[in-house]
DNA sequence: GGTTAGCACTCGGGCATCGAGAGTGCTAAC
DNA sequence: GTTAGCACTCTCGATGCCCGAGTGCTAACC
């Protein structure tokens, strides 16, 4: 059965009052809505209805309805309205951004923050995935006769660094000029591409040749690492202030998905090119997630995806405020990350 | 009036029980326990002067006692005995240790993690502070035209980095001289001296003054930035396992300390020279936190004061445990970011 | 004189009871 | 097709009650 203008009119009343009030909704309270002009009787034919399509369900006999998963599915396919964010509200996420530090770790911590201040949720934010990267110099720093650290600078300034081993007796000045050949090679390439060009450096190379396998071995270790681990969480405890938590052993559970790295990374991979994923409930696909909702967006970094940005919040969410709040971060992300030299700290 | 020997006895035997089961103690409880032969009735007179002396408190009438902030405290700086942790814990925490990457984040993270394990309450670290630390090389690398990344390489691996603004036309060959020179003025001086090395250095010069200067405020800017953030913690949810949270609003209050570093940082600055310092309740400062305790200790780094460990509990904490735990990771710590050359990563 | 048994008393937690309120589903009338 | 009416169900909060745990006091005991 295809749901008609007037049971699409009702679910939309009864999701927008579950959403505020989180008391499942009754008939009276629907037909007293502004919009609906029907009795509480008619009301509770249709809610039966919905209820038989499962859109609603009721907790027992004698309280009302609240909107199932499957609710929530079509109330953010089909009936949702993505509002603007105030001018307040663009200012402050604006204004939360704008940090001293072009370090992009500050700048991903306060998006995380920012995101979190505004919505009441929490927030979830990724590091620009490496593939998302060019490099743009390779360094070669002296630490000790034996050990060298070697700093990737990439455009918007991101930094790897790690500690790789070198042989002994090379002096500061051999290490820099081996810098400036690496980066020669490698100086504007994706990150992708860096196994293969630095083949084909290795190839032409007599000496140091076992030094420079050593540091593309460390290179890529690094960089994988580093793509698994880094998630920025907001707000972590904001989620407590909703009555879906008070219970203590719930609360437990979500906050544990939030310090484990690999239940909250998967979350983030973008999925394909949409703007927004929207996972509800059990689509988590994490059981300690199963009445949360997970919004998602990705910001770039010139002109790649570069990560992810994403809300966390009870499957109630003000949907509308989340979605516009995410997309407004993603622009302003993607601006400050890609500015490169349009601006510069003091 | 003084505590004869019988009242120690059976202010420990009902702290002891206490920490363990978070219930208020009874006379009976403490009769039972082996090494006090005394019956119920004499337990409750003493209990009663224990009373009117401030080690205990009964929430009501017909429950039994429970040890005050002035009972914790006469516990560990009297009747505490300190254990050893055993093997396994010890071999637990330097597995956990020993991470790959020799990058001191890692490493602090993980033995934010171990610690958080092994006491099941929630662990807190902080990076070096950076008059520990000593400088090996200073190393200024061509981001783009008017931007250089300025790295300091100091003892324990730890980067500082941050962008700075320099003159055009500075070539990656010119940049890496003037890191040279940089290096020799500043190489194996704690950090602190460096604002007055880096006078000296600036007076002999000649060109080239304006960026010097710049680097400087830059290096300064961000070693105060650093030495105000970094605080991890490890297992933040674990407190919430214990009864004192089973209200949620007390949990949100507690995480949400955790999440203001401004809160935090203060606590774990260390109080002078001793190995832990043990504050109980109201003695930490934080309201949010007056019914927990923090334990801390610090770790070294090359003979300095490097940094400092602890766990919060709730007050009724294994201090034996806890203290065992954190004396064993300090010595941990202070083994692997003091090892300089010792050992390699693969 | 310190220690102990006995006993009356107190208090909170658990449990059943009860009524109020909210909401439903059904039927019959409009 | 819509609505009013009504009986029914269920939760929630308040009330009262009992039980157990624990205390404090007194008097007896060693």
């Amino acid at each position: 059965m295809a749901l008609d203008e007037r049971k699409f009119l009702i679910l939309r009343a009864i999701i927008d009052d579950y959403i505020t009030t989180a008391v499942p909704v009754g008939s009276r309270t629907v037909s007293r809505k502004s919009g609906v002009g029907f009795s509480p009787a008619t009301i509770r034919n249709e809610m039966s209805d919905l209820e038989e399509l499962g859109y609603l369900a009721s907790p027992h006999t004698s309280a009302g309805r609240i909107p199932s998963a499957k609710a929530y599915r079509l109330y953010v396919d089909q009936l949702l309205k993505v509002g603007e964010l105030s001018k307040e509200e663009t200012d402050f996420l604006r204004e939360h951004l704008n940090v001293r530090s072009a370090q992009v770790d500050t700048v991903l911590n306060a998006a995380a923050q920012a995101l979190s201040n505004i919505t009441q949720y929490t927030a979830l934010v990724t590091a620009p995935a490496v593939s998302s990267m060019r490099i743009r110099r390779v360094q070669l720093v002296p630490v000790d006769d034996q050990t060298a650290l070697m700093i990737v600078v990439t455009n918007a300034s991101i930094i790897k660094d790690t500690l790789i081993r070198v042989p002994e007796g090379l002096t500061p000045d051999l290490l820099h000029n081996l810098s400036e050949t690496l980066t020669q090679a490698l100086a504007d390439q994706p990150l992708s591409n860096v196994r293969q060009r630095f083949a084909e450096v290795l190839r032409d190379l007599k000496e140091n040749r076992k030094l420079f396998a050593g540091v593309m071995n460390a290179l890529e270790n690094r960089l994988e690492d580093e793509e698994k681990t880094k998630v920025v969480v907001g707000g972590p405890s904001n989620l407590l202030h909703y009555p879906e938590y008070s219970d203590v052993g719930r609360a437990r559970d979500f906050l544990s998905v939030l310090e484990s790295r690999e239940k909250l990374y998967p979350l983030l991979r973008t999925g394909g090119s949409m703007e927004f994923t929207i996972r509800i409930g059990p689509e988590t696909g994490v059981p300690e997630l199963s009445d949360c909702s997970l919004v998602t967006a990705t910001y770039r970094m010139d002109d790649q995806t570069g990560g992810t940005i994403g809300i966390i919040g009870p499957t109630r969410m003000h949907y509308g405020h989340v979605l516009s709040a995410l997309g407004t971060m993603g622009r302003l992300l993607t601006g400050v990350l890609s500015r490169e030299e349009t601006e510069k700290e003091k």
